[in-house]
RNA sequence: CGCGGGGUAGAGCAGCUUGGUAGCUCGUCGGGCUCAUAACCCGGAGGUCGGGAGGUUCAAAUCCCCCCCCCGCAA
């Protein structure tokens, strides 16, 4: 079967590996085009691009899909399938249409749930415990597609978005193995998602990063984790500078009565903070505006916070 | 030329504006106190202050010039 690959960050790597590793007919990889990324603007190729090159894949990365734009290039191609994960970019309906298995997409949540961008952020961010993958035969909605396979994967309480990027990348791989392997066998069944049941997992803006120390410690630390390592919940220390917060947990000890929110209750290892409803939060990692990553112990030894401050 | 911060002891920082014995918190090593301790007390080691047999100066971590490296923001 001649597979098209479509896919951009290193989500897309875990599926992309998976039918390299199964010996799949893989007739191009379709990424992104390179971006100026990072001090002083230098052109980065996606990861997909990268890995895609070392395995002698040809690359494609077309500007845009719309209008007729790839026709050629599909029609040199003539895949049976396209795979995609996130790519990042809407599918027109000729490109959907173009293949005999037509499009299937990995996507990083239990559908009918978190639909859209960041699936994996939110469910985390929403505390949930559990989430998971879906593949599903694409659609022209937004992951509004049949579904074809899940595979559940658990959020441990101190998981961060890290933890659950890799895992569900693996339980990602392991899906479209599966759906790849039900297609062929004939079996694959295609579920009709119920709309009524759907959520949207929006965009991170950077407004989502901010803490709020009003809220209970519970909220902020899943915040936190579902932001880490990228691109993090931030606060702001007295002197007007932004704190980035990578990691954090939730305190065991109660805020005093009458402490304000955002309060430095405690700076020994860790920076305790107090939070809503008496709750404490204790930060344990944070990024200083202009500096690296380091540990709280090593911030506060810079003498840089004081009992009594107030974050936020 | 996108904007900005920084390179001082193993770690995190101060000192630089107003040149003149290199300091703080922690770690580390030794000793003491203690039933005991990551607590407390005393003492010690550890730094060519990123590089340039550069410039200015009686004197440079500090002022000027060149180079290297790291990081944050924004994308």
């Amino acid at each position: 079967m001649r597979i098209l690959f479509m896919g951009t960050p290193e989500y897309a790597l875990f599926a992309l590996k998976a039918l390299v590793a199964a010996g799949e007919q893989i007739v191009g990889v379709v990424t992104q085009p390179d971006k100026p990324k990072g001090r002083g603007y230098e052109l980065c190729p996606p990861p997909v691009k990268v890995y895609a090159m070392e395995q002698g894949l040809p690359v494609y990365q077309p500007a845009t899909l719309k209008n007729g734009a790839f026709d050629e290039e599909l029609k040199a191609l003539a895949p049976d399938l396209i795979v995609v994960v996130a790519y990042g970019k809407i599918l027109p309906q000729t490109v959907l249409d173009f293949p005999k298995f037509g499009c299937i997409n990995v996507h990083g949540s239990i559908l009918p749930e978190y639909r859209g961008a960041a699936p994996m952020q939110r469910a985390i961010i929403d505390g949930k415990t559990e989430t998971g993958v879906t593949t599903m035969q694409m659609a022209a909605g937004l992951d509004t597609g049949d579904m074809l396979v899940k595979v559940k994967v658990p959020i441990g309480e101190n998981d961060n978005f890290e933890d659950i990027h890799d895992r569900l990348g693996v339980a990602g791989a392991e899906a479209l193995t599966e759906t790849l392997a039900r297609l062929r066998a004939g079996t694959l069944t295609a579920i009709p998602q119920d709309d009524t049941l759907a959520t949207y997992a929006a965009k991170i803006e950077k407004a989502d990063c901010l803490l709020d120390f009003s809220k209970d410690a519970r909220t902020l630390h899943n915040l936190i984790r579902g932001l880490s390592p990228f691109p993090l919940a931030f606060t702001c220390t007295p002197d007007g500078k932004m704190l980035k917060v990578p990691e954090s947990r939730v305190g065991e000890k109660k805020a005093p009565d009458g402490a304000a929110s955002g309060t430095v209750l405690a700076l020994d290892n860790t920076i305790t903070v107090a939070c809503g409803n008496g709750t404490t939060l204790e930060i344990l990692r944070v990024l200083p505006e202009g500096k690296g990553r380091m540990s709280a112990a090593d911030y506060i030894r810079g003498r840089r916070l004081s009992v009594g401050d107030m974050l936020g």
